[in-house]
DNA sequence: CATGAATGAGGCTTCATTCAT
DNA sequence: AATGAATGAAGCCTCATTCAT
């Protein structure tokens, strides 16, 4: 999986700032936002209080984006897309045929592995991405398109891919994203927004999850 | 498991509207209040919008809510109560041990069913509940507070119960349910907040559901 | 002077529930009115709070008081009355010409200190009608009113008269009571509503500000 | 005495405009406020009607204002301050051992001649002080906090020395003060708030209540 | 007489957005 | 590019007053 997907909070924010034409004040800006409106939700974040945590004047905030909501666009769109990055095409589908992955729990480990450590580095942008997913039909339309275009198709090969060599059980792949994924998003979301305090034991957790889902799909015990 | 928390929604309003104190307007309130939150979300709702879709003067809202977030609780607090109403003492833990259920995967079919009525019968007070669950520590703190002193001691009997029965596998309880909540709260969550409008064979993937934890869980594939 | 005037603030509600047509609820009401409007003026004191005190329905104080001014005025009225009672006619000029006074020190201080008492024994009702004076043009009127015929006339009765028996300067009497009048209220303001607090000789303080004025405006010294 | 506290109704917030940082429109604010606050009180007094004659928008108010009460605490209490100005410390104290004041009642013209044109400029801003002061207990203990640690301390050092100079009466100051204080505010409240449309012939009447004060307090006649 | 639910005008305040500098 | 004063629409809420019961 690709290690350049890690930890955007920052890297995203600084590499966009170099590549990219962004000012030192706009990285500023973003990164306020992120902090703010992470902790407290959109709704409940002035453009004001922005401002003040980036230091700079409210007026520059909409210099660099039109709207309040752009700047929330700005923010969570590139989420979407680096989260579902290891779907996109050929790097995803090609570490399933040609990778080291003798079979599907292995696959199902190392996905969940290299998300983990996603979230885990991003957890502000998750928490976002999560929150705010409800409350803006633009947000869920970007969704659903990267979903319909790249995740579902993904996976859909990959599930057929195991299917075929019999590692996972006869039913419909979408009644299996739809066990899976709450599975996955579960540990996810119970691991970094509701409980991040608890002492984790990751790998035995994650062990965990790859086997509960195992048998749950796979053909292992039947 | 009891029948008679199906259908809040109206129900519950309806109930209150005759058995406490509430005035036919303060019921227009708390319907229109519902609708409208539960499409475009707390912060998106005016009082005024509730006021005008409730044929009420904006005045009469606060006439029974001291504030707007007072409104918002009296329609989650007893969605909090009621959604975890199967978990209340006696009845839960009755239904558990003298109750018809041979095994834990009867068992567990059951409380699916159940759960799933309850949420089909009230879609707009549990979107609610999820969408303001994040923003409001109030909210937050009623929920806690329930799952610390109801949910969890109940689930916590149940488990015990069946693992000495030796149906489910040794695995500490709080894993137990860190993997069958959202398996289960996933699926409702996509049967009637994502996908309301696919073509469901509800009773099919209740056994799927069932299906898919109980492989996880069980030791019968051991 | 008379001694009917004592103590209105329980006295004159009581007098008029008995003789006038008060019912017990209408009793109660102006009791609250007093309390909470003294306390906190009249502006941050709501209807509905008088309500509650007085343990009477919101729209059982209209029934009694057309507005809420109304209830203002039906407070501060009698006290614009009772205050200046003594100088109401007959009985005060009486008491001046054919009363004990051997001299007008012997008057000053009788006058002083029935002010005094009333003052003492109707404390928020004084506060009422000093605070809200300022922001009630009818009330001024209507105190301007009381002034200019009883109580000009009487003080000018009484200037003059001992003015001719040579025990008061010969000044404008509007120049001597522009001295005597803040010197008097001054004390009781002073007294009953900066400083109540204060361990006061209320005999010995009295007795120096006859003193204070009989200096400044009597010919002893001259 | 001090010149330059004369006349702070325009001249404060003129210099305020210049030497700090007042937009235009913060003063157009002050003085709408100042003048319609004073005319109706500050409960009659809307903060859209202040910002209509300030020719502001209502939002321009909260943008230099955290709260209506903020506005009329930004009016009050350099009334408070510049009030007792001449209490402050060195001068005040200076003018009565080394200035030209050959005994108590030079002292107490100049002074009471200088709090009358201070009165006198700043009527407004006076009138709005001692009408609210009754409501606002912030403003309540800014104000007795600038009396016990300015205002008392300066008088006890002049009554003292007087005293011992042998020109007052031996008498506890604070009973010195309660007859002194009333007598100085009387005429000045009279004079510009009670009677501003009499014709005062204004030095006999300084002249008169000093001399009122003079005999009440001084040794002179015993 | 009394009630108290209902009203609706109006108050204070917030905030995204604009614009002259 | 950046500023920050200014805007004004819109939000929440209060409260005196009315009216059907």
């Amino acid at each position: 999986m690709s290690e350049q997907d890690q930890s955007i909070y920052k890297q995203m924010i600084d590499t966009l700032g170099e590549s990219e034409n962004m000012t030192p004040k706009q990285v500023k800006i973003l990164e306020a936002a992120i902090e703010i409106i992470s902790e407290k939700g959109y709704y409940n974040t002035s453009t004001s209080e922005i401002a003040k945590r980036a230091g700079v004047a409210e007026g520059t905030i909409f210099r660099h984006y039109r709207t309040k909501k752009d700047l929330l666009a700005s923010i969570i769109t590139p989420v979407i897309t680096k989260f579902s990055a290891p779907f996109f095409a050929e790097k995803f589908v090609d570490q399933v045929f040609r990778k080291p992955h003798k079979n599907f729990e292995d696959f199902l480990y190392a996905f969940i592995k290299n998300r983990f450590e996603f979230a885990k580095a991003n957890v502000p942008l998750v928490k976002i991405l999560l929150q705010e997913l409800a409350f803006h039909p633009e947000i869920q339309a970007s969704y659903k398109k990267v979903f319909a275009e790249k995740i579902y198709p993904a996976i859909n090969n990959v599930l057929d891919y195991y299917k075929e060599k019999g590692e996972i059980k006869d039913q419909p792949n979408l009644s299996i994203i739809r066990l899976l994924a709450p599975t996955v998003l579960g540990f996810l979301i119970t691991r970094f927004l509701l409980q991040p305090d608890l002492e984790w034991d990751d790998d035995r957790e994650i062990r965990r999850t790859v086997d509960f889902i195992m048998k749950g799909i796979g053909k292992v015990g039947e």
